[in-house]
DNA sequence: CTTAATTGTTAAGCAAGCTTAACTTTACCA
DNA sequence: TGGTAAAGTTAAGCTTGCTTAACAATTAAG
């Protein structure tokens, strides 16, 4: 049965999965959920009696397609709220990823799919992150890149933002800079691999620590 | 600490406190609930400790002032999401309930406040029942009473209905009855206590049952 | 005013989901 | 290749919120 700890643990595996190789590594996911990593063992092993995972120890965690499906209905849930409790109700970039977080475990898939409806069946989150379809499929924009990766002198435009630390999204709101936003990359500093950027007639420096959380498509040599 | 179980218990406290006299009985909230008696006793040591109810063994559990703004704040939680479903996400009159059952208890005050903004600050939900305002005082239809004491020959208009039983809600559905129709006392018979209702130009009976959980002002004699 | 029925409470125990502490496996580096 | 640090696992124990079974108080009826 799935309970909303069990819906965490899948998410947490997804996200771990889909950036990195085939398998979630324990402390990844103890990590990511503020978790002891002893935990992660305990839940590996119920999650794999049902199915949703194969585990085998020492040796990481991988989802099943039954669990990826389950996965994926939790983040589609979590990125339809956020999407209408931004464009509907007004909240700011930076509050609906938490209301979301708690709201996605409790929205039956009928409430669901009525959200998906009113907001005419949308691609992408506010944070620019595909919204699983109810078939299971994941929209795509293609050739996104990290910020971090782009290259001196092309022009880019923002289009996925990591949501997962609100510092980030405050410090954007700072900066000013929103999805959709146009810069160019002026330098790639080695010594720090900190970014400069002009962006709004403006020259901002940006760390990598908030370029690897940015993501970008290219619009211009 | 408040957590979901203490919330429902709040609730459930509050609803027959107001119902009936000044204290709840153990095995009513325990039917309320659907959990067994002993749960009550102990959780009411539990609510008791927070200073949220004043409970004496064997003497029933009361609300303190703290504990009733405390179930007030859960009970406006609930009607905003019923009126909110049903007003923006078109939802029936009977699916809202127990969708509204779950949202209440993982929304911020800052995500209600705005939905009641949203929706105009509105002071009763789609059955009718009053929205607590965010500093607790709680509008009134003056001489609601219940269908079950109303008198023969008079004419009502349906304000409230019980959104306790789904059932009620489809029966209701079925029989065309709504919010704010007008029905006339045809006659109330003593033998099983139920009710025969001109409404719409058509003679009705309804049951004890049924009249026991339906709310009406007087609009002519 | 006593007693049976009803109602309420206590005690013991269970499941979920965590923790910490002790232990095991793996991976890496000299 | 062997030894150690890092990563992962197991075991024991805690809290919350429930259960059932046994026991206690209250109430209602003759």
């Amino acid at each position: 049965m799935s309970t909303i700890s069990k819906e965490n643990y899948l998410k947490a595996i997804f996200c771990h999965i889909s950036e990195m190789e085939n398998n979630a590594s324990t402390s990844r996911i103890a990590n990511h959920l503020s978790i002891s990593s002893s935990a992660i063992s305990d839940m590996a092993k119920k999650l794999s009696k049902e199915g949703l995972v194969k585990y085998e120890k020492y040796k990481g965690i991988m989802l099943t397609p039954h669990g990826e499906k389950a996965a994926l209905k939790v983040i589609r849930r979590h990125r339809l709220w956020e999407l209408f409790l931004m464009n509907v109700l007004g909240l700011d970039w930076s509050e609906v990823h938490d209301e979301a977080e708690k709201l996605e475990h409790y929205s039956s898939e009928f409430l669901i799919d009525r959200i998906d409806e009113y907001l005419g069946h949308p691609d992408f989150d506010p944070h620019g992150h595909p919204i699983p379809k109810k078939n299971g499929s994941i929209p795509e924009i293609p050739n996104v890149i990290l910020l971090a990766e782009a290259e001196t002198n092309n022009k880019y435009e923002l289009i996925r933002v990591n949501d997962k630390e609100s510092e980030l999204i405050n410090f954007l709101k700072k900066v000013g800079l929103k999805l959709n936003s146009k810069l160019e990359i002026v330098d790639k500093l080695d010594y720090d691999n900190s970014i400069s950027v002009m962006f709004n007639k403006k020259n901002i420096t940006l760390s990598k620590k908030v370029t690897d959380n940015l993501f970008v498509r290219l619009i211009e040599e």
